[in-house]
This record gives structure tokens, sequence and C-alpha cells, in this order.
DNA sequence: GTATCTGCAAATTCTTTGCAGACAG
DNA sequence: CTGTCTGCAAAGAATTTGCAGATAC
């Protein structure tokens, strides 16, 4: 069982209880926090931590490769510990965010560079809907 | 001929120097202006205009159809008169965002109805890379 | 004439930065 | 011990809001 505290030193970061506590959290969730989100789940176990230590260590983990940031048009960052290639759909009702998967992704991207002319190196496929739970209210 | 006077007037909006200025800018452009950028090419030609006008005009904009906003990650919005479902290239290196077209939208819209179980309304296909230009420097 | 729109300034929200002290390695 | 990290407060960037006067219709 690889911890936390490997996955941080196999990137050269440093292991501070902060760092433990925000990738714990991520890897743990399917919900997608926010930056204040983080902060607020935190604050109950982690008193002191701080936001612009959120931040920055957000920071830190997408320079490595640790988180993915997703910009779904809600005005802030979103984050997700899974790094794998998936898409989001966002319920424009409750604003919950899901993963899903689909197939043919990297089809999807032979065809983009195609089109393009471009070195493909990532994207967002970001569906918008209705979520089950909303229809059903 | 359609005048950008019959597209406001069709979406029940007043029809001001303003929003004729900042409409007929967004559709004669393929660059995917933030509201920052369409208030400075506007301010040559129309001096007294505002950008907090700009930003309320985007969001009638928005509202009734007529742009479409596109949130790629940059920390702010851009954008894009053409509002037919269409993914988008943002190149990583000099920030510009081109359109460009695929096969298979709606099937693709099919699948992710029937893995999410979601209403599908809308989707914001976002890749990045580099850009040819880029690329050649 | 009336409801809507504009422009200004102030406020808000999200995120970043500078710095001094703390801590990991 | 040294470089990195944390937490604070202040700064910065993007966007929104309130309001009084202007304008479309």
């Amino acid at each position: 069982m690889i911890t936390i505290t490997e996955v941080l030193r196999e990137k050269g970061l440093k292991v501070t209880p902060q760092r433990i506590a925000i990738y714990a959290m991520l890897s743990g969730t399917k919900s997608h926090p926010s930056a204040e989100e983080i902060y607020k789940a935190l604050m109950p176990t982690n008193p002191t931590i701080s936001l612009a230590t959120v931040y920055k260590t957000l920071d830190s983990f997408k320079t490595t490769g640790l988180v993915q940031e997703l910009s779904v048009g809600n005005g802030r960052s979103n984050y997700d510990a899974n790094v794998l290639p998936h898409p989001h759909i966002v319920c424009t009702n409750c604003g919950k965010i899901f993963d899903f998967e689909i197939q043919g992704l990297s089809s999807l991207r032979n065809q983009v560079a195609d089109q393009t002319d471009f070195i493909v190196e990532g994207e967002q496929l970001t569906f918008y809907g209705i979520c089950p739970a909303c229809r059903h209210n």
C-alpha cells in the first residue's frame, strides 16, 4: 500500500501535515472541490491551515501532476486528484461535477491533431445538463 | 442581408450603439476576445464605452443566446459569437484559441447521456497543445 | 412617458504575492 | 544548517453591483 508520504516524496515535495491533509482530502472525494471548499473541509482537523497555503499547495500539486485543475465556468477552479484523462459533466441546477468514462478518447485526440495541425497535449471535455437527482425533484 | 439591429430586436434587446459595436466586433473576429479585449478594441471608435457596459452586454447576449462564454482556464472568460456547438483548441504557448470541427458530436452526446443518466444540454470541448505558429518558432 | 440601458465608482470574489518565522530533510 | 513551506496581511485581477442620468421605443 502506497502512502501519501511516498507520493509526495516521489514528486520531490516536502512532506508537511498540510500537504498530507490536502492530498488525502482530494483523493478521498469525488466531489471536485474548490480551494475554498478544501480549506473549509480541513478547518476542523487542521485549525491553523490557511487558504493561501491551500492555493500554494494546489499549485505545486498541479505542477507535479498530482492533481488536475478544472475550469467548468463557475467562476472558480475545481480540483481533481484523478489525473487520468476523463470527461466531466456539470449539473446546471445544483452545480455538482461528476466524472465519467467515454470510449475512443485517444482516437478523438488524433482526429483533433489532424484537423488542427496542433501538437495535442491534453483536453478538458465538459458536458452540461441536469443530473438524475435534480431531475427527480 | 440580416442586420445587427434586426438580430438584437429579435431577441427583445434595445438597440444601442454600444450593443451594436460589441456584437459587430465579436461576430467579425475569430479571436475569442475577453471582456477587456473587447473594451480596448472598441475604445478608439466608442471613446465613452465603459467596461461595466461590456460586461452587462455580454451577459444579456449570453442569456439570449447571441454569444457563448468560454472557460478555457486562463482566469477570465472569452466570448464567441459562433453559438453553434463546436470544440476549441488553446495554444499553451501563445494562449490563442481556435475553433475547429469534429465528426460525431451528436453521437458523443448520446453516449454521454447513456453513461451518466443526465439530460445533456451542452458541452465545452477544449483541447490544449502547441499551435503550428508556435511550433515553428 | 416609461422601462431599459449606460457609465461611474465602489464592492465583491477569487487568487496571488511578500515576507518573517517555522519546519523538513 | 539550509532551502522550502506556512500563515498572515496586503495586493491584484476579473467581475458584479448600485445608482443617477441618458436613451430607445
